[in-house]
DNA sequence: AGCTTTTAGCTAATGCTCTTAGCCATGGAG
DNA sequence: CTCCATGGCTAAGAGCATTAGCTAAAAGCT
């Protein structure tokens, strides 16, 4: 039997990759342990379980995530940056619907755990968005978390199919857009 | 063996309250049948599998959502009308995250599927605070997405553990809502 | 090079899950 | 009082995650 040459870094992949196929909800070991063509016990000597495989899945996606949106707001400021940051995050959560999800609910294990890392990353990309706009120091916290809201609700809702009627999804997150930075200007 | 005096309504009631004690993810047909006194198989007599009972537990939640919404907007309008929805909307999905998750990610099968109808009221309860807004004609659509996004994810990031650090979140929800009525009312 | 040790794969097995099939007693309709 | 639909049951099958224990491949050391 030779051997498959895997490691964590590749387990990881193969699952974050499954699940912008087929859900995540709908990922399965023995789904992973194909895709990497392994027999599923094999996955354990890489990956501390179905629980460690979500966490780390989570961690590389807050990870490509933060490099999405800190390389798409590179050169901007104030509005620019706001819709660029919105884009690309959104575009994200669109093309990688299965690793997103796995982010939601899960809670940093501990202050080494590279999700902690990856999640800090992204939050200050959207500080580096605020930091283009006059914000007292007594907003900056509740505006960053109404653009986490905002981001996060959007895209998840379009992502699970929230949205089903009439009006056109692209504009509605332009006419969003604009909103939010109309209220960020005059705080 | 004398009879439980089930109906499709018990099973869905305590599939519900023991999704928002466990977790959406970790409901299991086991848990919900020691729930309601009767072995595992026995539910299938009242409901059509798992997929069936998550779908009618999120029809139930959009229902139960719809009602603490528009009850709460009763006799208010204008920023009261927006803070009053808001507040409860949060308040439901704090006190029963398990049932709000179950309506995550599940389109209404069809135009007769009950979903359908308590999602519609849950719209139109935010669309009656619109109303007490000076919104044209074409924005309208796209504002209703604007305080959906913006809700939904509030209350889900909270939910899910998702603000982790400093500021207060009691406040942080006030000051969104303020925002969003500022800028509601300069359309 | 040759030997030793670590390790990445495997099979086998356990206990959980959902689900279907088929049986039987309850309880309401006539 | 009888009949029949139905809500409960047990048994069984398929799939899941996970653990234990084995073996051969690779890496490291002399």
């Amino acid at each position: 039997m030779p051997r498959a040459g895997l490691d964590a870094a590749a387990v990881v992949a193969a699952g974050a990759d499954l699940a912008d196929e087929v859900g995540f909800a709908g990922l399965t070991m023995s789904m992973v342990a194909q895709r990497v063509g392994v027999r599923t016990p094999s996955l354990y000597k890489h990956v501390n379980g179905q629980e460690d495989l979500n966490r780390r899945i989570a961690a590389l996606a807050l990870g490509e995530a933060a490099d999405a949106v800190g390389g798409a707001i590179q050169g901007y400021a104030g509005r620019d940056a706001l819709a660029a940051a919105a884009r690309a995050f959104r575009a994200f959560v669109l093309e990688h619907p299965g690793r997103y999800a796995a982010t939601i609910g899960v809670e940093p294990s501990g202050p080494d755990d590279p999700m902690a890392a990856a999640g800090a990353r992204l939050l200050g990309a959207f500080m580096a968005v605020l930091r283009g706009y006059e914000i007292g120091e007594a907003d900056v916290d509740h505006a960053l978390r109404l653009l986490r809201s905002l981001f996060h609700g959007f895209a998840t809702l379009q992502s699970g199919g929230g949205f089903q009627w009439s009006a056109d999804v692209d504009e509605s997150f332009e006419w969003l857009i604009a909103f939010a930075d109309r209220g960020l200007r005059t705080l």
